[in-house]
This record gives structure tokens, C-alpha cells and sequence, in this order.
DNA sequence: ACTGGCACTCAGATTGTTCGAGTGCCAGTT
DNA sequence: AACTGGCACTCGAACAATCTGAGTGCCAGT
């Protein structure tokens, strides 16, 4: 088992490491920490720690630095999370106030996250599974084009295209079919609804006439497929040219930045993560490795009620876990009251 | 006046040194080079060439590299294009075929784009401006909101919120106003909807209610600004990842980067940059000074028959020019092609 | 107008040397 | 048993000295 002392040593190490990017010897912790005890003794306990692999030396004789298990055991250890400064208190204030539609939020809040921690911030969309469907738009576009449009309870507005076959659909025609579709589906929540199409393509010919059933069928499909395809599968990200900051990345920017542009990746990642709602989760180093972010950390959490939209920061191995994890918190927690308060 | 032959050793230079990625000297221009020549008259016409201050040398003795004057002469020489190779004409083929909606056309494209040049790639959405007002919505939205919904001929949705004064805005007044709003709108194009609007503006008293003006006019204005705010200003940008290649953009990577996320930024270069419809446009190195970009080329072109919309890439001073104009007409055209044909 | 030859320059690689921060370990102290 | 001081040792970083070769400018000769 860590002796107390050791997990103190443990902290100071990776505290020094994060602020000065050097490896941390026992002297330099003796002077700016007030350990009672002498450098020797830190040397005894870094070697035990050095044993647990919670920290390593880049060669022999020179200072330590925390490894990823390090990483690990000090965001799991770490107890009182240092409030936020006035600075960043002022900006998110500040940022409050007017917003308006939810490209725009979406875009405002990922540069905030960004600049609060100085890292690369991505916030994906709002989920849509709970939110009740507002309005149902076909509209005739092109020769044998429909564009369907879906309107949201909070704002969002869905578009897709459909495709129909050979027989096209007269302008009435659409008419009949979205009032139809619409007592379906409008009001409902989104799964519901789907459910709703559902039973329309299910009893097709029992409200249109046996020729245009194909017609309908696609029309239905194309509803149905939209519906399906929520959107929440994007992402906002922000602050890229914080990953050049000498020193961190080396090697690894190229991968780091296509991740970033492979939002799937992220999506993925993000999922993986914040497994249990309203919590900040961590992933520290190689646990990334499925997404080749081996050299990176995420700290994520959710942050609708309901709990299926992410948002969250990467960074370096060596961040201020810390301070991001209580900028996390904050921009959430702020999201949270903007998304409610306001539709 | 530049001899013939200085101006093809200049394209030598140029040529080996993208390719190469080392200042070139006289003699490895010889080898490399079918000119008759021997290496001391190579080297003349390079003192001619440094003179004009088309080519430098890092130091004195050794080989010369382009400066961005000789770039420029470059491209303004450069005549016969490599045609395409087999791989990219595959690749936009095979690139062809299923499109949706908008959003998935310019996420494709500019990957297309990027993966042709291995470069930044940037693609601005298509302007509106030329485009007809096919739909339009106003939808209540919780207590005091009115959601304007425009569909547009080309298949893209604009949507925006108005906050309505404190009389709310029943149903079916809602009904009535979007009647004749329609009226005043759809089939027009943009401009044409805008006047419309203004129109019922100045004539709001003889439709409405004397109560409702107010009201009238707040969800007027809230169209108007949809109108005027056409979301031709976005782009998407693929390809960062490129900017890493070793060597490249070593000291200035974040500016590029902040100018990448900056989209303000790369749309008023565009603009500026491409002037003249239909035409290939190059700014290179210090001609992109205004935005940070000085070291960095871009080329652009327009790629709607009207001409406002845009698409590009940006990549190092040291790019393969010749390669990059094709593949950046070659992705115009065939977009050209595909916006037109489709809808 | 072009060429061959020659002296000169200079960045980059190679090697050697020094310096010092940091370590492990051990005998001694509390 | 826990801590300390001391000591020999390691090894990267920084610096200097040296060497190499690609490339140049210039000039006399074809």
C-alpha cells in the first residue's frame, strides 16, 4: 500500500512537473514544498513509488515524471478542486447573456472551454432522442425531389432530402401526406414519432390510394431514416492551435489533429467515456490508445439532463487536471441552465 | 528583361526544391536537368535570378531556393499543366454518384480536396444570393419565441429565432403572417424576397391589426435579417493534419492554425483573393501578410456559375503549384456540375 | 557566349570534454 | 524503525574544436 507521504510526494511531483515541464528531483521538491523531511527520504519514496509505476525517470539520474498510472492515481486523488479565478469566473459570466440560435451557442461555448483551459474543447450537439418534434415540412424540390423538414421542440431544425421513384408527387399530393404525417408525429418525442411512422407505413394503403403506395413508402422511409438519424452526432471544436505549444505533441500531432477532424473518433470516444451521467470522467494516456491518443488526455462529462450530450477538453498528458476539470464542470453546468432556461 | 533560359532554370529550382525539399545548386541542376549546358553558365544565370531577388540562399554557398517573388513568377509562367493522374480522376469518380444533403456535399468535397493535394483544403457553402425563396415557416416556439424557417431552392434550410414583444402571437395569427409573408417571398431570389419584406414593412398597418404592428414587425424584421445574413459564410475545412508535415509551417503552425479556426478570417482572404469569376487565383507567402499567413500560399477559385462561393487550399510556400491549381479546378468544375445538375 | 578550373566559404556532422543535477546506497543518528 | 548526511556514480546538455563537402564567384581560355 502508498504511505501518505508518498502520495503527497506523488502529488507534488506531478503539480511541479505540470507547472515547470521538467523532470522533478527530490531536491527541488524539498524547496518548494514544506515536507518536514530531508531529500533523501523524498528519494526513498520516489523510489517506491518509481516501484509502483506511478512515476519514471527518462534516464537514469534525472528527475521523475509521472506515467500514465501516475496521471491515474493523481486525478483519482485528487480532493479539493482549487476554485475557479475571478478571471475565468468574469468570462463565462460575460459570455452569458445574448445567445441565439444553437449554431451560434454551440460555437460560443466550445471557444469558451477552450480559452478557460487553454486546450482543445469539443462540445457535441444537443441530444435530440427527448425532445418532442414541433413540426413536419415536405416540400416539392426539383423533378422527383422531396426535401423533408423537421422542426424541433428545442430549435432544431432537421433537413433531408428524399428521392422518390418514377411517379411524381403532385403538390397536393405532398399536402395530404404531411397533414397525415404530421398528427403522427408532431408532439411526440423523437422515438416516439419513428414509432408513429411506423404504423403509417404499416397501414400505407389505407389512406392513400394503391398506386402511390411506393410513392409513400418513400416518403415514410426518408422521414423514418431522419428521424433515426438524429443529429447529436456533431460536434463543435475549438482551440486546435493550442495543441502546438512547444514541446507537447512532438511526434504526435499529425494524429492528434486527424482524430480531431475524424469527429466519428471523437464521438465514439466521448461515448465510451461519460458512461455515467452529470460525472466528470477522465482518460488519461494510453487508455486512449484505441483512438490513437495514447499522448493525450480527455476529461469529459455530460451535460444535458438527460445526459446523452458530451462535452469536454483534450489535452496533453501534462495539463492542469485540475483547473480543467472545474472549467469542465462549469461551462456544463452553465450549459445546462442556458439550454433550459431558454427554449 | 529574364532571359528564356533563366526563366526555365527558375522553374527547375522550383520544381526540385518542392520536390526535394533542399536548396538546389547549380551542378545537381545539370544532372537533373537536360539543359546543354554546363554548371558554370547555370550558375550565371542563377546570379541573374538572385539579382531579380527570384532566388536566395540560406547562406552564402549553398544552393538557392525561391523566394516568394519567384514563386509568384513561377505560377504567372507556369503554362502546360500536368494533366491529372489516373489515381485523382479515379477518386473524384468514385467520388461521384450518392449525394444528400448539402452539408454531406461540402464535408466530402473538401475532404476530396484534401486528399488530392494533401493540403488544407476549404470550401465556403454556396451564396444564396442567386437562389429562389422555395418555403417558408414561422413556427411558435415556447412562450415568446417565433421560429423562421427558409427553404431555399438549392435544398439548403435557414432557420432563425425571433423573440417576440410581450403579446403573444396566437396560432392562427401566426397562420395569417405566414401566408403573407409567402406571397411577398417564395419564387423570389434572395434580394428580390428582401424587398418583399420591406414592402410588407411599410405597409404593415393596412394588414394587420393597429394592436399587432408591433408584433408584426418584430417577426418581419427577424425574416429580413434571415434574408440578409444568407449563411453563404460558412466553410469547411479538412486536412489540418497536413500542416504537420515535418519542416513546414515549423515556427508559425499555430498562427495557421487560429487562422483555419478563424473563419472570419479565411473568408475575407478568399474574397478578396478571388476577384475575378471562373479564374484560378494564387497569393503567395508575404501577399498573405494582412492575415498571419506569411508563410503560407493559397489557391482558390470560385466555383458557382454566379461566382460568390469559393474553394481552396493552403498549404506551405514549398507546394507543388502546378498539381494543386488542377486539382483545384478539376473538385470546382466537378462541383460545379454537381450543385447544378441535382437540383 | 560558354566552359573548366581554382580558391574560398560555411552549415552540418562528428567527436571530445566538461558540468551539474540527480540518483542509489550505506553507515550513522534520533 | 524512520530519517539523515555523505559519497561515488551516471548520464544528458552544453560547449568547443575539427572535418567535410556542396556550392559559390571569378577568371582566363576556348
Amino acid at each position: 500500500m502508498i504511505s501518505e507521504r508518498s502520495l503527497a510526494v506523488l502529488h507534488a511531483i506531478v503539480g511541479d512537473y505540470v507547472a515547470l515541464n521538467e523532470p522533478v528531483g527530490s531536491k527541488s521538491i524539498v524547496e518548494r514544498h514544506a515536507f518536514g523531511v530531508s531529500a533523501a527520504t523524498i528519494r526513498n519514496d520516489m523510489a517506491l513509488l518509481e516501484d509502483d509505476e506511478l512515476i519514471a525517470q527518462t534516464h537514469t539520474s534525472s528527475g521523475r515524471v509521472p506515467t500514465d498510472k501516475g496521471y491515474r492515481l493523481y486525478v483519482d486523488t485528487l480532493a479539493k478542486l482549487r476554485p475557479m479565478t475571478q478571471a475565468q469566473r468574469t468570462a463565462i459570466e460575460r459570455f452569458l447573456g445574448e445567445s441565439s440560435d444553437l449554431d451560434d451557442v454551440m460555437a460560443r461555448t466550445v471557444r469558451l472551454l477552450s480559452q478557460l483551459t487553454n486546450q482543445v474543447a469539443v462540445v457535441q450537439y444537443p441530444s435530440l432522442r427527448s425532445v418532442a418534434v414541433r413540426h413536419i415540412d415536405l416540400v416539392a424540390l426539383g423533378e422527383n425531389r422531396v426535401l423533408c423538414v423537421l422542426i424541433l421542440g428545442n430549435g432544431v431544425v432537421e433537413q433531408h432530402t428524399a428521392t422518390l421513384p418514377a411517379n411524381r408527387a403532385s403538390e397536393q399530393w405532398l399536402n395530404t401526406a404531411r397533414e397525415r404525417i404530421a398528427t403522427a408525429v408532431v408532439g411526440q418525442d423523437i422515438d416516439a414519432a419513428d414509432r408513429g411512422v411506423a404504423e403509417l407505413v404499416s397501414s400505407v394503403s389505407e389512406w392513400i390510394g394503391p398506386a402511390d403506395t411506393e410513392l409513400a413508402l418513400s416518403v415514410l422511409s426518408a422521414v423514418s431514416q431522419q428521424l433515426q438519424a438524429n443529429r447529436s452526432d456533431r460536434i463543435a471544436v475549438a482551440g486546435a492551435a493550442n495543441l502546438t505549444r512547444p514541446g507537447e505533441f512532438a511526434g504526435s500531432l499529425p494524429t492528434v489533429l486527424e482524430a480531431i477532424e475524424e469527429q466519428v473518433t471523437l464521438l465514439r470516444l466521448f461515448g465510451e467515456l461519460v458512461q455515467d451521467e452529470r460525472e466528470i470522467a477522465a482518460s488519461i494516456g494510453r487508455e486512449n490508445e484505441a483512438y490513437g491518443l495514447s499522448d493525450a488526455s480527455i476529461i469529459a462529462t455530460s451535460y444535458e439532463q438527460l445526459g446523452a450530450s458530451r462535452l469536454g477538453v483534450l489535452g496533453p498528458l501534462r495539463m492542469d487536471y485540475a483547473g480543467n476539470i472545474q472549467a469542465v464542470r462549469a461551462v456544463a453546468r452553465y450549459l445546462n441552465r442556458l439550454l433550459s432556461e431558454d427554449r
